[in-house]
DNA sequence: AGCACGCCGACT
DNA sequence: GTCGGCGTGCTC
């Protein structure tokens, strides 16, 4: 029974419970709300309560948590005026202590409320059921395994021999302690997963549960086809936003009430509350699909981290291309880093093969040999080796991280261009349908025949997308089959898997392909890999920009030569006006310790990442001007809040892309030494945040979204 | 966010 | 005369 506040006296049997429902950020509830019960549940337990005229579903919070941000201080309603849950859960396991904890820190660390992230990380099926609908589930998950247990148990899993560096990782990783987290830094082709299983199956022996994240539903299935053949006998689910509701639901409490032992799933996953938690494995660690971009928008990776600490439990994190922070947590202090992780190598390819050889294209010297009227859409030196390739019935992999066939249509009289007439952006050619294409709105139409302006019949395409890339390959290359993955091929159910099918049977010489090729597929065939057009990430404006184009690189690279055999002849063609960049000389040398090195050298310098924390506050509006004018008012009420000197509010800038859709947007960055004061800052403007958009309103400059994106991977 | 209430325009 | 437009306000 917890002390009784100073001043009301004391009670027995206390009638109020605390109880977080979904309030979003712009309901003016950010808090956990009382509601009247005969006798206290358990805290954890789901429940559905009235709120307002609805009936919404509700989680029993712990006694102990902080009332409303907005209403400090304030003891709530009277006891008069608490309303009654209709039904508790009694029958479904309360969510655990841990994960609780784990909400309240999401809840607090990227500024949304206990309810509104409490809720939305839950299975959306589950939110919608009552009690009748929810004993029906659990009732047929019962017997489906009951089922499941009769089924004949396979044969004893193989497994495989460790490597000496497997093996040397796998005792390193072993001797991590309670909640110490771990960095697996490993080639591509190295055997990571291999190491995750062997972990897993160590956690398993002990009755232990564990959680594999990975960045994306398309990496899942392979991965849980290895994951299931290696743990026959023991229950592997999967869990991400591809699933059908019900699915999603039955993987969910299959987890929770402990009958899966292993959770493998997106992001969203990291929230899946797990009794017997003994291991978080974030893979791919690198990968910015970890950081949600609505909503409440946190990193599974840093979450995967906060809650092994929380659990007690190890983390291992996976990548051959660390993100820049975690390399830096993972270096030890006398290499410059903070010596937070373990970090572990493993820098051979199995079968030691080696990787491929990088070469470097230098356009300037290349469009110097060339003859007027040669427009060869690759040096003619990639095409030889591609073309070299194909006599020999081996695969090539061109990239270009660009779709449509061309990016803008042009007018050589009038200057036109193909804008968006609802966007800050142009639209993009796409010759396979004929349309000019919004990327940022969706907004389509035919394309014209003549200009629309002056209607003059010659306009023209500039720059070049995949769709033309593949058409003048074919030109380039008689004979050879080219072929194209980018999200237009597989915008259809299945389209994916029956390209990448064709692929694997040979039906293709060349594959063309945005980086969605680039991630995870396991090509047999592929002996060559080129990148088309990868400099502008060296002068964005973004400063990670670099850092995920070198990832990109590698790992694309990491696509030739899979097959120990032709390991030797494969190669990563680079086509670049900047050959003596430092980007690229790593790259040659597949060198990610001096690339890293001399990035965390230029972000020190200029004080960012992982040196500093951000947070970005984002404002959309109908003009840019209101959008930017209730920034500046924020940036203004910023400088009166306590400890706002630890910290810099920068002036509000309209975002790379400054209308979408109609709508301008407006973005502000803060800066801060160190996150305790980002944290602290954040809290209390929050509340100012909130009354500030309602007076915009009121003064008829409203302002239509507003929201706080912390750790911002985007800026 | 839902879901009310509330006060002004074109329809059965 | 009402159906319904979305502005304003509330939900323990």
């Amino acid at each position: 029974m917890p002390p009784s506040p100073a001043g009301s006296p004391p009670r027995i049997g206390t009638p109020r419970q605390r109880v977080a429902v979904e309030t979003p950020q712009h309901s003016g509830l950010d808090g956990v709300l009382d509601y009247a019960v005969e006798a206290p549940l358990p805290a954890g337990t789901l429940l559905r309560v009235p709120l307002g005229k609805r009936i919404v579903t509700g989680i029993v919070w712990d006694e102990a948590t902080q009332r409303a941000l907005t209403t400090d201080g304030d003891d709530g309603p009277a006891e008069a005026q608490l309303r009654a849950p209709v039904e508790a859960w009694t029958e479904l396991a309360p969510l655990p202590a841990a994960w609780r904890r784990l909400v309240d820190f999401t809840a607090g660390y990227y500024q949304r409320s206990v309810g509104e992230v409490a809720l939305t990380v839950l299975p959306p099926e589950l939110r919608q059921l009552d009690a009748i609908q929810l004993a029906r589930r659990l009732k047929r998950l019962h017997r489906d395994l009951s089922k499941a247990a009769t089924a004949p148990a396979a044969g004893p899993p193989p497994r495989p021999q460790s490597t000496p560096e497997q093996a040397a990782a796998l005792a390193e990783l072993s001797a991590a302690g309670p909640g110490e987290v771990s960095l697996l830094y490993g080639a591509t082709g190295s055997g990571k997963t291999e190491v995750y299983l062997q972990l897993v199956d160590r956690v398993l022996e002990q009755g232990g549960q564990a959680l594999v994240l990975v960045p994306e539903i398309n990496l899942t299935p392979q991965l849980l086809a290895r994951f299931r053949e290696r743990f026959a006998g023991r229950r592997v689910v999967e869990l991400h936003s591809g699933l059908t509701a019900a699915q999603r639901l039955q993987n969910w409490l299959q987890a929770h009430l402990g009958h899966a032992d292993v959770v493998l799933g997106t992001r969203l996953a990291v929230f899946t509350p797990l009794a017997r938690l003994g291991l978080i494995v974030v893979d791919e660690e690198h990968e910015p699909s970890f950081k949600q971009q609505e909503g409440a928008r946190y990193s599974a990776r840093d979450l995967a981290v906060y809650r092994a600490r929380l659990e007690g439990v190890p983390a291992l994190l996976g990548s051959a291309t660390p993100s820049l922070e975690s390399w830096h947590n993972a270096l030890p202090k006398e290499a410059g880093g903070a010596g937070r992780y373990r970090l572990v190598r493993m820098p051979s390819r199995i079968g030691g093969g080696a990787p491929p050889r990088v070469r470097l294209v230098d356009l300037e010297r290349e469009k110097q040999a060339r003859r007027a009227n040669d427009d060869t859409p690759l040096a003619h030196p990639l095409l030889a080796a591609i073309e070299e390739r194909r006599a020999r019935g081996e695969q090539s992999l061109v990239l270009l991280n660009r779709r449509g066939y061309a990016p803008v249509l042009h007018c050589g009289d009038c200057g036109w261009k193909s804008g968006c007439p609802h966007c800050s952006a142009w639209r993009v050619f796409h010759k396979a349908d004929r349309t000019l294409r919004c990327h940022h709105c969706g907004f389509s139409e035919r394309v014209p025949r003549a200009c629309p302006e002056c209607g003059n019949q010659d306009i023209r395409p500039i720059g070049r997308g995949t769709e033309k890339l593949e058409e003048q390959l074919a030109a380039a290359l008689p004979g050879a089959r080219v072929g194209r993955i980018d999200a237009d091929v597989t915008k259809k159910a299945g389209a994916l898997e029956a390209q990448l099918a064709s692929v694997h049977a040979g039906e293709v010489d060349v594959l063309v392909g945005t980086q969605m090729v680039a991630k995870g597929h396991d090509f047999r065939r592929i002996t060559l890999v080129a990148a088309v057009n990868p400099d502008g990430a060296l002068f964005s404006s973004d400063f990670r920009a670099a850092e995920r184009q070198f990832a990109l690189l590698l790992q694309a690279a990491g696509r030739a030569g899979r097959d120990a055999e032709a390991a030797g002849r494969s190669e990563m063609w680079v086509q670049t006006w900047h050959p003596m960049h430092p980007l690229y000389g790593a790259l040659v040398r597949h060198d990610f310790e001096s690339f890293a090195a001399g990035q965390l050298e230029e972000r020190q310098g200029a004080g960012l990442p992982p040196y500093t924390h951000l947070a970005l506050l984002r404002a959309d509006a109908r003009t840019q001007e209101t959008a930017q004018a209730f920034l500046q008012l924020a940036r203004e009420a910023s400088q009166a809040l306590e400890g706002v000197e630890a910290l810099t509010v920068y002036p509000p800038v309209p975002t790379p892309v400054a209308r979408v859709a109609n709508v301008e947007r407006a973005q502000m960055l803060v800066e801060a030494r160190n996150r305790v004061a980002l944290q602290r800052l954040l809290a209390a403007w929050m509340p100012q945040l909130h009354e500030l958009a309602a007076s915009q309103r009121r003064a008829g400059k409203p302002v239509l979204r507003w929201a706080v994106d912390v750790d911002p991977l985007q800026i």
